[in-house]
DNA sequence: CTGCATCCCTTATGATACTG
DNA sequence: CAGTATCATAAGGGATGCAG
């Protein structure tokens, strides 16, 4: 959530970026659909270094969105259980897809990122068209 | 940019996700790719709502992590373009794929969503596992 | 036109402590 | 165990104004 206005105008999918790649709910995706259903300290445990908080808050916007299913079990310890919904499996393909660019792509982003930090910023300027991309 | 520490050990694709998904950053690379190279002030205006300087700040990201290439002209107005590189391309089917789980998914989510509001919330807590989901 | 420098403020996020 | 409440902090983003 929070989109001041319409970043959304200019691109249909960015609802849907909004919705699932927002901070911490890739990882809490992945680990669901990954390791199955799961309670709540066993997927603190697995991301290591979120808070209760703001796993509690990122787990209650999946549930609200549809993605993931809460399963309360009123025990004298109390177990509650998280676990994807058909919807967020549906999601899958799309991760797996992210993967795969990652892997083929990710280490030319490496290079782009040293050969632009290696440039010293003042010989940014005055790029003559030397057509490049496309 | 800025994982404080590890959502990235629980979850190989989070690299690319703080890369492409950060805010800003999906829209902007949707109407480069659709509309192809344009000026800043194109996509000031074509992205409603958005200041210069995040404008900037956004394309200087793309253009380090080499999904956007600028081509600066020294005339006297200066002028300055952006188009999509070969590897920004490479995200297309991605962003196609998206597109595609939006509009089959969008209208479900919603419904998830009027669903969990009306709930009175307190009425969240002690569902017996009605066997949902998977 | 492009875009950097400042200042300011809202919001998100994290740390900590405490209940059912 | 599964959260909630409170507090503190920092980051992101907006609004200028100015420079190349």
């Amino acid at each position: 959530m929070e989109q001041t206005a319409d970043p959304q105008t200019a691109c249909p999918v960015t609802p849907v970026v909004d919705m699932v790649f927002s901070r911490w709910t890739t990882p809490i995706l992945w680990s669901l659909h990954h390791h199955g259903r799961q309670r709540f300290v066993e997927l603190e445990r697995r991301l290591t270094s979120i808070t209760p908080k703001v796993l509690t808050q990122r787990l209650r916007q999946l549930e609200r969105d549809g993605l993931v299913a809460r399963t309360y079990h009123a025990e004298v310890p109390p177990r509650v259980e998280y676990e994807i919904t058909a919807l967020g499996a549906g999601l899958g393909p799309l991760f797996a897809q992210l993967a795969t660019w990652a892997d083929a792509n990710l280490p030319e982003v490496e290079r782009a990122r040293e050969s632009y930090d290696a440039r010293p910023a003042p010989a940014r300027q005055a790029s003559t068209d030397t057509g490049r991309a496309r």
